[in-house]
DNA sequence: TGTACATCAGTGAACGCGCGTTCACTGATGTAC
DNA sequence: TGTACATCAGTGAACGCGCGTTCACTGATGTAC
């Protein structure tokens, strides 16, 4: 994460992006509750009051990361349901997405979901976050043919399916489901999302 | 959470408990990320190097208190499925008190299964937390007839519905769901986790 | 192309703050005789 | 029942630490002429 010396200019060039990049890399070794804006500065390779150039303080670079690490969960979810081609594989798929998310970026993805140091009401946060439930939910539409929006029992299918995903990824994460997943996880993942599926195609 | 001065002795008579009380507000209050041992010693009304004498450190309080979370969160759930006759009816109970804890008590469930400063390595949490756990593995149990531990569709079921009502539990506190609840939570949380069940009996 | 200058991004020393921890102490309690 | 004493639980002052924040500064960059 540090920058060859060599390499080395007054100006940084993208301390911004360095910064996030630092951050993630704190948040994944010391947890959120240990998240400090000076380790992100020192692990960047600045001062540690270079950051308030770029970020008012540390729930802003928080926010900041949390609204990235959406967009890289929006596109974990859209690969794996590129990959599929009925209307239930590709739910399947988003669900895939986001565990893959999940366990890749546990760190990342406990600041989306259960942390309130991230500013929550950010616009930016909160328009990216809605973006990546609308790609479950219009996967599980999908499937039903039924609008959640207007068709109260697809609304529960929707809400059905991103709870089993979300819990799943979850417990997956604290490691309750150590033993029961053997060595192929995604076969067990998908046939628990399958489980919580309405069947109307296979 | 204060004494009343008028009972004030010099020795305290239930300190610990008053402790674990303090911090269950001090975590409500401030969130787990701003939780401090100085804070809730202040709450207890006692100084802050008081506590040393009853917890090692902040994670050790924390440690306690998550434990007997998990205590209550199983009363919680026993209550609600023994309003219940039927296997299924007496299952989603289990999941209807495990939302009811959630929401009764949303930063604690967050110490419970979302942060690392209680120390989850701890015998006495540990054993607690498996028994909450099984709570809703025998109701799976006890509805598929089947032993998770041997056949591993009913591992997969009980899998699917632990997953479901806990991930509705994090989105419901998340505020995911305002809108699409309504007026009654319960009819919309115990229809998804229907959902979520094996169609065995009805 | 060269020079002067404004702007910007980073430095490093200093600050006050609240934290956990330590320690000598003191008041209350329990027990032995 | 009374006294002496050990033990225990809480006090409050002190400490060092890392935190965020501030501020005068300085080096690099971009632009006007």
């Amino acid at each position: 994460m540090l920058k060859d010396p060599k390499d080395r200019t007054y100006h940084h060039g993208d301390l911004r992006r360095a910064l996030l990049a630092a951050a993630e890399a704190e948040l994944a070794e010391k947890g959120v509750e240990g998240f400090t804006l000076r380790g992100c500065a020192k692990r960047a390779g600045v001062s540690h009051a270079a950051p308030a150039h770029h970020f008012k303080d540390a729930a802003a670079l928080l926010t900041a990361l949390a609204a990235e690490g959406f967009t890289r969960f929006i596109t974990a979810m859209e690969k794996r349901r590129d990959a599929e081609t009925t209307p239930r594989r590709r739910l399947i798929g988003c669900g895939l997405g986001y565990l893959d998310f999940a366990r890749a970026n546990p760190a990342l993805f406990g600041l989306m979901f259960s942390s309130k140091r991230p500013d929550h009401d950010d616009p930016e946060l909160g328009k990216v976050a809605r973006r990546s439930f609308s790609v479950l939910t219009e996967a599980v539409c999908a499937v039903s043919g039924a609008d959640p929006l207007v068709d109260r029992s697809a609304m529960l299918d929707a809400m059905t399916t991103w709870s089993v995903v979300h819990g799943l990824a979850h417990l997956s994460l604290a490691g309750q489901f150590h033993v029961a997943v053997g060595v192929d996880p995604d076969e067990s993942y998908a046939a628990i999302i399958g489980r919580a599926l309405p069947e109307v195609d296979a």
